[in-house]
DNA sequence: GGATTTATGGAGCGATGACACCAAAAAAAG
DNA sequence: CTTTTTTTGGTGTCATCGCTCCATAAATCC
C-alpha cells in the first residue's frame, strides 16, 4: 500500500526542489566513478551534491537507488560513445579500430575520472554488495554482447573470414577494453593507450 | 623507543601461538582475494582465520599490515607462476604464449577465487585507502616491467623485429591480462579465456 | 485567505567498522 | 619453585556508516 513516491523530479504542487537534479546526479557520478560504490560515503555524496540528507532521501531514495540512476546516466552520457561507435556505418574492422581508439581517448579525458566506470567497478566487494556486483558484471557482459552482434553482422557481410569465432573475438576486445580501463586508472597516458589499441588491432582476423 | 615487536612468528620464551600462522595468512588471502581490502571486515577476517581480535593484533599488527603480508604471500604462492613463466628458457613468443595460457588457467582454478588478486584490486577506493591503491598500481606496473624486460631480451636475441616498441607491447599484454582477470571475476570459463589468449597472440609482431 | 502538498534543515539513531585494554594462561629461564 | 615473557579471551571504545524523524518552509489548489 506504499503510494510509491515519485522521485523523478516532476513539478507539481508542493515546495519546489532547491537544486538541479541532473547536476546533483552528475556530481554523484563523478564521485562514484572515482571511488566506487563502497568507497563513496554518504556524507561525501551529499557534500558534493550540495544537498542535505533529507533532500537526498526525498529525491533519490537511497544510496543504492542513486547508484542505479548514476549507472543509467553514465551509460547514456559518459558511456554513450560506445554504442555510437558500434553503430557507425563503415566496415567492421574500422568500427573496432574506432572503438579501441575512442576508448583510449575517453579513458584519459582530463575533465573526467580515468577509465570506464563500469569496467573497473566492484570486481571485489563485501557480500552485502553482491547484487550490485552482479548487476555490473551483467552490464559488462551486455557490452560484450553488443560487440558480438556487430561482429556477427560483419561476418554476414563478409568483413570477417567465414568460420570466425565471433564470441571469442568479442571476448578478446572486451578483455582489451577492460584492461585498458584498469591501465587508465593506474595513470597510463593517452598515447600509451592508443599504442595498446593499435597493437590490439593486429589481432584482427586475417582473410 | 618502541621495541618493535616481532610479528614473524618465531619461537622463544612465552606462551606459544595456538594457531598456524601460514594457515591463517592463507585464509586471510582467500578472503581479501574474494572481497578486496575494503570489502573484507575485521570480524570476517578473524572468523576465517579462527583467531581472536587480540591474537590478530598480536600476530599481524593491523588490518593493513596483514594485507601487505597477504600481497607478499600472494606474489610468492598464488602469483608465482607469472615470474616462473617469464623465466622459461625458450623463445620469446613461446614465453608469452605460455604466459597468456597460464593466466587463463590460473584465473579459473576451482580451488581459488577467480582472477588475479592484484589485477582487480582497488582500482576504485575511498581516499583513506589511496596509499593501498597506489601500492597495488605499482605492483601492476612492476609486472608489466618484468614483461618488458623479457621482451627486450627477445629483441636483442632477434626474437622480435628490430624497432619493435617494447613498452607498448608490454602494455598490450598487461592490458590483456588485466582484462582477462576481470572477465574471470565475472564468471568467464577457462575455455573462453584460452580463446582470448590465443587471439591475443595473433597480435604478436610479424617479422 | 486557508488547506494541502512537497521539500528542507537539523538533530539523532542503531549498526558496524577497526582497534585497545587488561587480567588470566602458558610457556621458557633462573 | 619464582620470575619473566608472550599469547589469549573478553570486554570496551570511538569513529563512521547509511539512514530516519520532525518541525518548518515554500509552493499550488480551492
Amino acid at each position: 500500500m506504499t503510494p510509491k513516491k515519485d522521485l523523478s523530479g516532476r513539478r507539481g504542487r508542493g515546495r519546489p526542489q532547491s537544486f538541479d537534479r541532473k547536476e546533483a546526479l552528475c556530481a554523484a557520478m563523478r564521485l562514484f566513478w572515482d571511488r566506487g560504490y563502497e568507497g563513496t560515503s554518504f556524507d561525501d555524496l551529499i557534500s558534493v551534491m550540495k544537498i542535505s540528507a533529507s533532500s537526498f532521501y526525498n529525491a533519490f531514495g537511497s544510496k543504492e537507488a542513486l547508484y542505479h540512476e548514476v549507472i543509467e546516466t553514465y551509460m547514456s552520457v559518459a558511456g554513450g560513445w560506445f554504442l555510437d561507435v558500434l553503430g557507425e556505418d563503415t566496415d567492421t574492422r574500422t568500427v573496432f579500430q574506432d572503438l579501441t581508439t575512442a576508448a583510449a581517448v575517453e579513458f584519459t579525458r582530463a575533465d573526467r575520472p580515468a577509465g570506464c566506470m563500469i569496467s573497473v567497478a566492484a570486481t571485489q566487494c563485501s557480500p552485502n554488495q553482491n547484487r550490485l556486483r552482479d548487476l555490473l558484471a551483467s552490464q559488462r557482459t551486455q557490452a560484450e554482447g553488443a560487440m558480438a552482434v556487430r561482429l556477427q553482422q560483419g561476418l554476414e557481410v563478409g568483413d570477417l573470414p567465414s568460420g570466425t569465432d565471433i564470441e571469442a573475438l568479442a571476448a578478446f576486445y572486451g578483455s582489451l577494453l577492460r584492461g585498458m580501463a584498469v591501465q587508465a586508472r593506474d595513470g597510463a597516458s593517452q598515447e600509451r593507450l592508443l599504442k595498446i589499441a593499435r597493437i590490439g588491432m593486429n589481432a584482427w582476423p586475417k582473410a
